[in-house]
DNA sequence: AAAAAACTGAACTGGACAGTTTATATCATG
DNA sequence: CATGATATAAACTGTCCAGTTCAGTTTTTT
């Protein structure tokens, strides 16, 4: 019996559980993904699955938390500034833009956000180990530029935001509506070049 | 009886059972939102809401559409080119944020993004109803301006979907993601003119 | 006022699904 | 090999909810 709202680890089939419900939920979303295709999935009781999760909703957080960790920690291997700066971010944008267009990123993405009015912890959770991670790095990247003299900004924390969202452009919307499965390469790195292109025409200090 | 798929515009009511089905769906979300609740709020039988609509989710649909439309016609309206370029598109920024960082924009997008898997024919209803619509009328004013001579974009298009992105900087995902209920007029000012400024740095002729 | 159309309320069906229970089986280890 | 922890299958409970049905009432039309 567990102490309410507990989640135990112990026991030999706890990643079993865990990873059965990671491609149940992504594939479904929380909504459409039962407890009985989760277990039938991970081949495991239902019993054993109720034993480690006090219930499905805790479960989907669980998921959601290790899922976002690692993503986070591939995307943003360090920016280490290369010498050449424009480089440096063009690499960062091709990192975050895979990122964020993966199955699994873009599936996160839409559970949470569809999700996160009747859950309002995974909303913060999300944001903290993943869009959080990157802006705190990318600050730290631009203000590093700024005392170096390569770049000249006022408001790093508003550039840390711009430029993800440049990222983005005409790429993940219709990819969280569904219209487009996928982009080409080319087409990603059109969107990359115009990003950095026009962040460091404003922002670098000579290029 | 109706044709499978059909809606029944005719009968007093029909107005009656949209306003009630939107109030439901934008305060609980699509699964969230019970038929049950629907009728009641809306003041109708359940006997007559199935008499209009066959189904919950072509009701949702409908009301999305309509929300959509409401919303993006109020958003884009014109953004006809006083003299100055730096004004004309503050202003449409203006509008474009006011358009997604609404109760009901909001509300929208979340419930979109959150059910355009299972129903894919909704994330192009709003995608055409709201963001093309936006998309189609600031390429038309930057094609404009750089006939004009006002403007120097090599890439008209992906300059269009440059700017709403910029106009979204830290504040879409935090709202999106139910971090933040609203933002100060101050904290929206900052996004918009550093957008404007980011912008026209790279594309205009001489400010 | 009669006929037709629209609406009502309430009960009902059928299915889905979260979470529980129980009796039984398997594993890990000392 | 004995014992306690872990796992299993399957049936069960209770709830929720979409969609249906129908006998009767109100509104509109003619």
């Amino acid at each position: 019996m567990n102490a309410p709202g507990q989640i135990v680890k112990q026991g030999r089939k706890w990643d079993q559980v865990l990873e059965g419900a990671r491609t149940v939920f992504m594939r479904d979303g929380f909504e459409g993904a039962s407890v009985d295709d989760i277990v039938r999935e991970a081949g495991v009781s239902k019993a054993t699955l109720y034993s480690y999760f006090p219930d499905k909703r805790l479960l989907f957080l669980e998921v959601a938390k290790t899922e976002c960790q690692a993503q986070s920690e591939a995307a943003v291997a360090r920016i280490e500034a290369s010498g050449n700066l424009r480089e440096a971010m063009t690499e960062a944008a091709g990192r975050m833009v895979r990122f964020f267009m993966s199955d699994v990123g873009m599936q996160v993405y839409r559970i949470v956000v569809g999700e996160s009015q009747r859950f309002p912890e995974i909303g913060r959770e999300f944001y903290n180990s993943g869009p959080a991670k990157v802006r705190d790095i990318l600050m730290r990247f631009l203000q590093k530029g700024v005392d170096e003299g390569k770049l000249k900004i006022d408001d790093v924390a508003l550039a840390a935001d711009q430029f993800p969202e440049l990222c983005k452009a005409g790429l993940h919307l219709p990819m969280a509506l569904g219209l487009r499965k996928s982009f080409t390469d080319d087409e990603i790195d059109r969107v990359i070049v115009g990003a950095v292109d026009l962040f460091l025409c404003k922002y670098a200090v000579a290029d």
